[in-house]
DNA sequence: GTCGATGTTATCAA
DNA sequence: TTTGATAACATCGA
């Protein structure tokens, strides 16, 4: 569920409520979630106060004092919360830090994909989990972008999804922005019109920024940092809207699969590639 | 009960 | 270079 405009929302939240708290401890109920040593979090982390909260494609970013930095992927049921105390402790919750105001920071995970990783700040630039990313839709010019993706053969969905060639595009954002740019998802990348991909350019920047000021898509149980949720679902215009008429045309929206992603479509306003 | 699907991504084989 | 399948896991709906 979190992609760009829900990471971005988390990490607003998480700048508003932990930035200059002090962690106190540590508990750690489900190891799997740390990559690295568990124990490295309990051993740590005490004594450290959150300094800045930054994203990087979908990947959060917190910063602590004294050069150590946390890592975490909420990959698909992922949830950081900042909670009173005595919230009641929710089912899935993996890891919680106990923070000296009384407040807590719990990871909760659903389905366990995403984890937590320690990290030293000053080695961030050279971790595999940020070197390899793609550039932010948000922040790349339209040249660039169209430079960067014309260059590739692939299917222009699955490259959208590849978040080396660009960082933080999911299943939802990326069907709604080729919708927007009425590219079909199946198209090769290099032979989708210069036209098409500055307009692709404008729609993925228009549809982030739109579900970041919705407080972003609760598709499933996306929740931001204090637990509220999402409002962009009511304004997804392709996503999970099969059988029901396009918003631009009237037909039927179809289902597909695209490199084995469930893939929204309308077939009039994205024509399909002749071959296949 | 069983099957298929679910927003992510790493990995392996073709 | 690109693709497809698979796997990690829990839950929901048909």
């Amino acid at each position: 569920m979190p992609e760009l405009p829900e990471v971005e929302c988390v990490v607003r939240g998480l700048r508003q409520r932990i930035i200059g708290e002090t962690i106190e401890r540590v508990t750690v109920h489900l190891p799997g979630i740390v990559r690295g040593s568990p124990l490295d979090l309990a051993e740590h982390l005490p004594g450290r106060t959150f300094r800045d909260v930054r994203r990087r494609g979908k990947l959060i970013i917190i910063g602590l004092d004294r050069g150590l930095s946390l890592l975490c992927h909420l990959r698909m049921t992922g949830q950081l919360l900042c909670l009173p105390p005595d919230a009641p402790q929710e089912k899935h919750t993996h890891v919680i830090f106990h923070l000296t105001s009384g407040r807590h920071l719990r990871y909760r995970d659903q389905r366990q994909f995403g984890w937590i990783q320690l990290a030293e700040t000053d080695q961030l630039a050279g971790h595999p989990q940020i070197s390899r990313l793609g550039p932010e839709p948000l922040e790349i010019d339209r040249e660039a972008f169209v430079r960067r993706l014309r260059t590739h053969r692939r299917q222009i969905k699955p490259l959208l999804l590849d978040q080396t060639a660009l960082a933080g595009l999911g299943n939802i954002y990326a069907d709604e922005s080729l919708f927007r740019a009425r590219i079909h998802p199946l198209r090769r990348a290099s032979e989708v019109s210069a036209v098409k991909l500055n307009r692709l350019h404008g729609a993925i920047g228009e549809v982030l920024r739109e579900a970041i000021d919705c407080s972003g898509s609760t598709v499933e149980q996306f929740r931001g940092a204090d637990g509220e949720s999402g409002s962009f679902q009511d304004h997804l215009q392709v996503y999970d809207r099969q059988g029901l008429p396009c918003l631009r045309c009237g037909r039927p929206v179809v289902k597909i699969r695209v490199g084995s992603r469930g893939t929204h479509v309308c077939p009039r306003c994205q024509r399909a590639p002749r071959n296949r």
